[in-house]
DNA sequence: TACATTTGTTGTATATTACAACTATTAATC
DNA sequence: GATTAATAGTTGTAATATACAACAAATGTA
């Protein structure tokens, strides 16, 4: 592929991450939590009951970023942390209702946003949107380790 | 559009964000500036000279934050500062010859990059990929101030 | 000239993160 | 079964990134 289109492709993904990075900004503070516990509520309840490391890796974090993570939201009473019944080792990680009624608000404000930005695409191109992203996201997760300079 | 295609498209986004990210902080690892210090070294590239307050608007940051983050690549000898010949409160910043070579790096294993991604999809779906995030990224800018829940 | 605006810097506080050292628990080895 | 390994999570510490408020310097305006 020609350089031009490396170059304009690159500048269009620095404008996305930026009108990303806002929105998650505003989303998060309206739901009450910080944009690193909206990223572990939402994994929190993908998974289900989790644990500490499995949040780490699943985020690319450390497991004592999370610790803390999971302290703040334990704190404002939206996760629950038990003892695993049979290894003790592990911390079970679940949503409270509460954590499960901020997960739903986050996901509705997210939805509504979507829902409005593709209003303003037109329809025909809907599939081929959804497409795309998903092509590069699958070849960015499966270019990892590819050297990047490294 | 139906919420289940919007959720995968969300689903999509988060991964692509992860994806994003993880390889921005190698990039800029190997090329020796921070992530904020990246950011700002790319924007000074395009503003040519530039100063402090152009920064922050472009980058979305507060002036305090950029007069920091410029500090710092003041102090590695990438930026030059000084003041505007006819308005003295100004900085005028611009790229030292080290700061364009960091710049170069950036960009070469950026390129790089992308290239390999690219290579690994089919040639036919490029241009529909890039279409695909410039509406998307444009859609957003657009979108700005649209009720996010806020 | 006096007041207002603009630009950038500094003081202070908070959030996010990683690494290293540590504790507690479980698994493996002998 | 006792000793050693490995694993999971927490805590101490430090670095980075960030914003807001207060400020100084320069410029514009009335």
């Amino acid at each position: 592929m020609a350089l031009s289109k490396i170059r304009i492709f690159r500048k269009i993904l620095r404008k996305l991450e930026r009108e990303l990075n806002d929105r998650l900004k505003e989303n998060t503070v309206y739901c009450g939590v910080s944009l690193a516990q909206c990223h572990a509520v939402l994994e929190i309840e993908e998974q289900g009951e989790t644990t500490i490391g499995k949040l780490a890796k699943s985020l690319g974090l450390d497991k004592s970023t999370l610790s803390r993570t999971i302290d703040g939201l334990f704190n404002v009473g939206l996760v629950k942390r038990f003892p695993h019944q049979t290894d003790r080792r592990y911390m079970a990680i679940t949503l409270t209702k509460q954590g499960q009624a901020t997960c739903g608000k986050i996901n509705s404000t997210s939805d509504d946003y979507f829902t409005r930005i593709f209003q303003t695409i037109p329809e025909e191109k809907h599939a081929m949107v959804i497409e795309s992203f998903g092509i590069v996201a699958e070849a960015m997760r499966k270019g990892r380790g590819i050297e990047n300079g490294v």
